[in-house]
DNA sequence: CGTGCTGTACTGA
DNA sequence: TCAGTACAGCACG
């Protein structure tokens, strides 16, 4: 593990992540400096990614590699959730069916909500069959991400 | 309409 | 085990 963190804007505010460069992958990304690790840069492909997603190039997040999830669930929600396009959404129901379990819906919420990669794992796009649903950082940051996408109706 | 109950799948303690 | 979820569907009033 060698590992190093940086900081990036992001249309909902700062975001803070931590790469490792051992075996190139994003550990972690959030809206809160909570548990970084490793020396601070302030230049790489990450920063590159974050700075093209905000200019509007919306699949810069696409070539960026994440840790394999803890549970056979975990990794097919996120799959699954990493397909959605940017600028639509989907429902929990619709993402738990898509990933093989139909009836999941309460389960996908949860896997969101421990969703450590915000952004590049886009949980934002996951809305509730009766609005726009939950988000870890509140809902206004789901909000300002769907809306820089161009997702309708939000 | 809104509120509330219940089924459901997964997680962490 | 068991309680807790960023849900969904339906029964009521």
């Amino acid at each position: 593990m060698s590992l190093w963190h940086g900081t990036a804007k992001s249309p909902a505010g700062l975001v803070y992540f931590v790469f490792d460069e051992s075996d190139q992958q994003l550990i972690s990304a959030r809206f809160d400096p909570r548990d970084i690790e490793g020396p601070a840069r302030k230049s790489s492909p990450i920063h590159e990614a974050f700075a093209q997603y905000n200019d509007g190039a919306l699949d810069a997040f696409d070539g960026v590699d994440v840790p394999d999830a803890k549970s056979a669930f975990n990794v097919n929600v996120y799959t699954a959730m990493r397909q959605i396009p940017p600028g639509s959404v989907q429902t929990y129901g619709e993402l738990a069916a898509r990933s093989g379990y139909s009836r999941a819906a309460r389960a996908v919420g949860t896997a969101c909500g421990r969703n450590e990669i915000v952004i590049v794992i886009p949980c934002h796009r996951v809305v509730a069959s009766n609005g726009v649903g939950g988000y870890g950082y509140g809902v206004d940051t789901k909000v300002k991400l769907l809306v820089h996408e161009g997702a309708e109706g939000y």
